[in-house]
DNA sequence: AAATGCGGGGTAA
DNA sequence: TTACCCCGCATTT
């Protein structure tokens, strides 16, 4: 589209900035949330978005204080990698999440990296004028308003659900080690970044806790079966980016590569759909408040099957579910374990759409999880099971 | 336990 | 003034 093309009230919506005084509101079309804003973005939400309302992102963002109590300003955090460069198969890399607060991330960075053990390294963002990428949030209205600042010079990071999930198994783990060196009187598990392997059966009946399994379920969509839960596993791990200088000259710009890979190139590895309708007709939004108006176009064909697009990525499970997986555990393959994240700048699957604007990125990626949706059984069939 | 948000206070340009 | 950062505290998840 040309700036000519853009009529006034268009332009009212793209002019604004987060720090003026007055903020559109007259606007028509809200955006879908995206979980990996990068670059000069910006966004108007619904004041209903969930993950609006909850200032979310899948980069590892920390409150700053800009001593205005009108406007949240979160910077960015950088990514955890291992201080020895190692690789996990196939040249993956460990990527960690930071943790967000100060005390926590100090402990992380005396913990040993899950794969090699060596010692971890934080990479931090330089995205912005060699300042961290500034994520802006403003509640106005009916909307919430969003504005990135800079643009993120280092891998993305474990999405929050990811992190969660495995900060869980490695509890879990650690339980069930210690419950069967009660049992056994020795050790005799070894470890494998999570923790020591046992053979659990079906999670939903024995020592995998009830929680533990819900939160696997929720991190990425997936239900995990208990082999897959407990096989020999480094969290967190991407390929292909060891070096830095790539990734920057490949995000370079306005756009990061796995942006480009908005569907896994093992598409679904899903032992069931993940929607569960029970929990979006419980859902405490309105299910027309949770679409933004008058989608893109690319959206638009199976937009009304998508239950509840700006819905919660992390607190129903479903939503949480897909967002978080396609988005960022990008190109699973069947043998890999749930948490290795592959990173990859060749998108080979039938369902990668070609590179574009970064604008639309989460769009083109709700698209494709739309048309994942609608084609549910023929992908399920496209991709068997494990 | 960790994430999140708030706000006091500091530094540098 | 602006834009960073650090810290402690309270609340939520």
């Amino acid at each position: 589209m040309q700036p000519e093309d853009f009529s006034s009230e268009d332009k009212e919506m793209l002019s604004w900035d987060i720090n003026d005084m007055k903020l559109p509101q007259n606007v028509k079309k809200t955006d879908w949330f995206q979980e990996w804003p990068d670059s000069y973005e910006k966004y108007i939400y619904s004041s209903e978005d969930r993950n609006a309302q909850r200032h979310l992102s899948s980069w590892a963002m920390r409150n700053t204080n800009n001593h205005n109590s009108r406007i949240l300003k979160k910077s960015c955090l950088g990514v955890v990698v291992c201080g020895l460069d190692c690789s996990v198969d196939e040249g993956r890399k460990i990527y960690l999440r930071p943790a967000i607060c100060d005390k926590a991330r100090q402990k992380q960075q005396r913990k040993r990296c899950p794969n090699c053990d060596g010692p971890l390294k934080l990479i931090p963002c330089r995205g912005h004028g060699g300042f961290p990428v500034t994520n802006f949030w403003r509640h106005d209205g009916r909307f919430i308003f969003f504005q990135s600042k800079g643009e993120h010079d280092h891998p993305k990071p474990e999405t929050k659900l990811e992190a969660e999930a495995r900060r869980a198994m490695k509890k879990a783990h650690a339980a069930s080690s210690s419950a069967s060196l009660k049992l056994k009187g020795g050790p005799e598990t070894k470890s494998y970044g999570f923790g020591g392997a046992t053979d659990l059966a079906d999670p939903t009946s024995t020592m995998v806790p009830t929680k533990l399994y819900e939160k696997c379920k929720l991190s990425n969509g997936r239900i995990y079966n208990s082999s897959e839960l407990l096989q020999p596993s480094v969290s967190g791990a991407f390929s292909d980016y060891s070096d830095l200088q790539t990734w920057n000259k490949n995000a370079a710009f306005g756009r990061n590569p796995l942006n480009d890979n908005c569907c896994p190139s093992y598409p679904f590895p899903l032992t069931s759909w993940p929607y569960d309708f029970t929990s979006a007709q419980n859902s405490s939004e309105p299910f027309s408040q949770q679409i933004p108006v008058e989608p893109p176009a690319p959206k638009t064909s199976c937009h009304s099957l998508w239950p509840n697009p700006g819905g919660d990525l992390y607190e129903e499970k479903v939503h949480v579910d897909f967002n978080s997986y396609y988005s960022s555990t990008t190109c699973h393959s069947p043998q890999e374990d749930p948490f290795l994240l592959t990173y990859t700048s060749h998108p080979h699957h039938p369902y990668s759409l070609p590179g574009k604007s970064n604008k639309w990125g989460f769009d083109e990626e709700m698209r494709c999880m739309g048309l994942d949706h609608c084609n549910n059984e023929m992908l399920l069939n496209l991709c068997p099971l494990r």
